[in-house]
DNA sequence: TAAACGAACTAATATACGTTCGCAAACGAA
DNA sequence: TTCGTTTGCGAACGTATATTAGTTCGTTTA
């Protein structure tokens, strides 16, 4: 359930670790944090990793991998779900802002620590960074072209809104004050927004 | 002119310290360069840094403290410019992406490094950052009172809108197809946008 | 019951990094 | 010239890190 890109019993301990990595990752970056930590949090001794791991950089790659798929996974499905433009976006608008906001760890890890990741993997996140950002520019230059919303860069209003999903990713509080379905709802508000449609307060 | 926090005569070598140093933070993170790199990139030896700088993480507080108080400096002097609670925002959106497009090897690690900086000018880094935020949100505020747009997240409108410039420096390329100007438009405009004004097309 | 395995440990290695120290040119002011 | 300051260097130190190797031990499997 936690993983799309490969058939997911890997045993336990994998997703453990993982889990584990990503949340230091996320709060220390990949290059601040150690295997110390990473095994301590386990509560086991650095070298013990060996026996889940084949590399500190392959967990980064993995990690990074599977956020990168569960986005664009999501996304496909939340576009399919209708054919008018304009709510196209809105759906692929709340896909991601979801996202962003229920696996938190996971998203910003994968955004931000793409200068972390060696060739060739960094090449194919790219890759597909680049994929997923030139469907959002599909979904809007359709949108505008119908006249149901209004921007001059259908590109960088693309890269903005998933950086809208960049921002919830790293400063939602799930124990705050606000829950995940007003944080979709809030900020997929302010996607349509920066697209130039016509919409109530958010 | 690029430093306003002190009398700024460093003797323009450690202004060259910082500025190879910001951009090699820029590209690879403040754990991800090492002092080594920092001094070839000056043809000089690592140890010889140490001839300008106190310490790597004195280098990387300089830097940020640098950027954020440029920022607010900005800031408030685009803020006295006029009256209007929603030029006031026009204004201040204006400054903000300029100085995120201007200044983007600055901006972009001052609001992406704090995890590295060590206290006790993290906290005061922080603070700095939230005195921003605070004064961005009573920006929104007003103008909301003032009936001149409509948001029901004054805070997270905040946020999102110094995001946005968070963004730009990050993506902007100068020499790119888009100039400064072309830049701080469409960001000031899509800020407007985000906290419910009413706005053309930008 | 014995062999095989998974998962943990300790010990060790090689490397990289920030930093300190002592020393030598270069240079400006006296 | 001479003196003091600045700026550079190479050597060395201590620490931290990722990774490998060898070993132990309990559980599963044949």
């Amino acid at each position: 359930m936690n993983c799309v890109f490969t058939d997911d019993q890997l045993g336990g301990r994998q997703e453990e670790v993982r889990a584990a990595a990503a949340l230091l990752f996320f709060d220390n970056g990949y290059k601040g944090t150690s295997l110390k930590q990473i095994a301590n949090a386990l509560g086991l001794q650095a070298p013990s990793l060996y026996n889940h791991i084949k590399s500190k950089q392959q967990l980064l790659q993995d990690i990074m991998l599977d956020g990168t798929l569960n986005l664009i996974n999501d996304h496909d499905l939340a576009v399919a779900q209708t054919d008018d433009p304009l709510e196209k976006i809105h759906m692929a608008a709340r896909a991601h802002i979801r996202h962003a906001a229920r696996r938190r760890i996971l998203a910003h890890v994968s955004m931000s620590e793409l200068a972390s990741v060696e060739e060739p993997a960094k090449s194919e996140l790219t890759r597909l960074r680049i994929d997923y950002t030139l469907k959002w520019r599909s979904l809007i230059q359709v949108a505008v072209a119908a006249g149901s919303c209004a921007t001059s860069h259908p590109t960088l209003t693309a890269m903005t809104i998933i950086d809208l999903g960049a921002s919830v990713a790293r400063s939602y509080d799930p124990d705050g004050k606000m829950s995940e379905d007003e944080v979709v709802d809030f900020y997929s508000e302010q996607a349509l927004r920066l697209c130039g449609a016509n919409t109530k307060t958010p």
